[in-house]
DNA sequence: TTATGGTTCAACCAATTGATTAAACCTTTT
DNA sequence: AAAAGGTTTAATCAATTGGTTGAACCATAA
């Protein structure tokens, strides 16, 4: 009766959005059930009631975190547009999506190389179907000569791929070695979202 | 008097040793000292016996890898070259070395992550300023209207660290993207050393 | 009012983990 | 050979961690 202004929020939900925000800081070795518990002000019991283990809670989370970056994506693969403008869209779209939820590239990557099998299966039955005709299509250009140095469709795709994620993974050198505080990041996100589209169809087609 | 052929290695070097492989492979809070002690073939005592603490064994993994991964490169960086012939070396040698310890860069990057200021200080101190002067170099070829679209120097290393480091992290994205096994990998980073440093002068300088 | 059933909590448990200890072992020195 | 000192081991510890339990709480329905 204080200030229940906006606390519609369930337990249930006030449980996931703190193991969400832990997860993704400390990965999930290095999160703890009573830090999640505190961070959503419930009694850790509660965790349990909820999600069972530590494993079907991070499961959840995990899951959220893919589906949350890579259907809208897939999408745009998928449909049947000339590959420069593809190319185009492809980076603003993508880097626009990290942008909104800029923690869970290093989140999943992290996780994906401490402990691959336990995603490697959602990779390869969510993802590569759905990139698969990208690369075909790249592979297509590139055999009638129309991309630069006749590059094959894997180096050309993780060129796209790298351009896009690295940023955000490597934000903390970043911020370093150029002196950014998070406003400063910001604004070198948008000036990569306003020149990097044309920029990677300049050296990406002939 | 079974099989000593070359283990004239020290208790400290084994120790120290598996405690690389282990660290690299599961970062801070996945490593167990037990895993460690078993990888080495000696009793868990030994470890605090030489390196009193897992933080201070983590410390000298940590330090290590730093060290192997970085002033090759940058003593490069300081050179005096041409804007031109830094930029192609700088591509080549990065790939080079990192190919001989492709499983550092995905360490670094975690622990930088989940516990930013346990290295912050070593980046901060030994890093930028031997970046400065190559930053500082493309900055002015920027003024001079010779980089293309006049991109800030920032943008400019942010896509070549990008392009080089983030296979290596990416790793198991692509080995399934691509069904690329470890030897295929392998071949797929070959290639790049092969046309990346051409193709990254290419697309940055008019 | 009271019975029901979902929700919450404090207390507790078993297993794991990093760390310590004291004795045994081995190599070198005297 | 015996003393000394560094090295190795097994046993053990204290703290932490994920997980469980049973009772209390509370809203709703009979």
């Amino acid at each position: 009766m204080a200030d229940d202004k906006l606390e519609k929020e369930s337990t249930e939900e006030k449980i996931f959005e703190a193991a969400r925000d832990v997860f993704h800081q400390k990965g999930f070795d290095g999160a703890r059930m009573q830090e999640i518990a505190d961070r959503a002000n419930i009694n850790k019991s509660m965790l349990h009631y909820y999600y069972r283990s530590k494993d079907k809670l991070f499961e959840k989370v995990y899951q959220l975190s893919l589906m949350r970056a890579i259907p809208k994506i897939v999408i745009l693969l998928n449909k049947d547009l000339p590959l420069e403008e593809k190319l185009r869209s492809f980076v603003r779209e993508y880097l626009t999506i990290i942008k909104k939820n800029p923690d869970i590239p290093s989140f999943i990557i992290r996780e994906l190389n401490t402990n691959p099998s336990r995603i490697q299966e959602f990779f390869r039955s969510q993802v590569v179907k759905n990139v698969q005709p990208f690369i075909d299509q790249i592979s297509e250009a590139s055999r009638e000569g129309k991309i630069v140095d006749n590059l094959p469709a894997e180096q050309v795709v993780i060129n796209l791929i790298s351009m896009i994620i690295f940023p955000f993974i490597g934000k903390p050198i970043l911020q370093i070695l150029f002196e950014m505080d998070d406003a400063g990041f910001e604004a070198f996100i948008d000036q990569r979202i306003d020149y990097l589209p044309d920029y990677v169809v300049k050296m990406t087609l002939k």
